[in-house]
DNA sequence: TCGTCATACCTAGACAATCTAGGTATTGGT
DNA sequence: ACCAATACCTAGATTGTCTAGGTATGACGA
């Protein structure tokens, strides 16, 4: 429905859906959709690769688990994610304030 | 001061520091680095770019102003332009709004 | 007077994030 | 028997922003 563009806060977001506890990565995909209402329906595209390099970087960790004949790859946060998950958030609410600063130009 | 990263937002943010009034380049640089307090310390060669794809966009129009000795492109709204901000505005705080339910799945 | 900083503009190419478009395989319903 | 939904994957295109270079003027202090 709505137009997307992460706007590099993909990362942000999956950790922040992660947070909820551990999910494979199509219920990622639908968590997000859920979660914003619909704004967010993102490509298995745009969201495996991303959490691919979630795992290089230590954030999350995955484990294949084996549902029905059904592979699938389990991610988790980790430690390392759940301090970058504070981090992130952090700068995120300041982005906004920056932002909406910037907008409060017009109507004050 | 601030990271950077303008998450595709530059458009909206040019529009919305030249919805208070034409400016020249150097100024939207300094308007945005003011009006954020700081945060968005932008390079001129990200707002260059970007001020001349408004233009061949239709949303801005420049013209040459010979100050002192000194050249400079002032920009200013288009009627369009307008109409883009107004339209990018609601974009984004909806955009913000869904970022924010995704984030308050973990501080409900 | 000489250098350097701030002003004021510009562009090419690098880099990173996201999406498109393809692929595989299983399960379940019609 | 077939197709949709589930579930994973990758290569390459596209796009936005930044880096790094360039030009030129005016003001200020040494």
């Amino acid at each position: 429905m709505t137009t997307s563009q992460l706007k590099g806060n993909l990362e942000l977001l999956l950790l922040a859906v992660l947070r909820g506890g551990p999910l494979h990565g199509y219920a990622v995909i639908a968590g997000l959709r859920e979660r914003s209402g619909g704004s967010f329906d993102l490509p298995e595209g745009t969201i495996y690769p991303a959490l691919h390099k979630l795992e290089r970087e230590g954030l999350v960790l995955s484990s294949w688990e084996d549902a029905a004949g059904r592979r699938r790859r389990i991610y988790e946060l980790t430690p390392r994610g759940e301090r970058a998950l504070a981090h992130q958030s952090e700068q995120w609410h300041s982005f906004v304030r920056g932002v909406n600063a910037v907008l409060s130009v017009v109507t004050p």
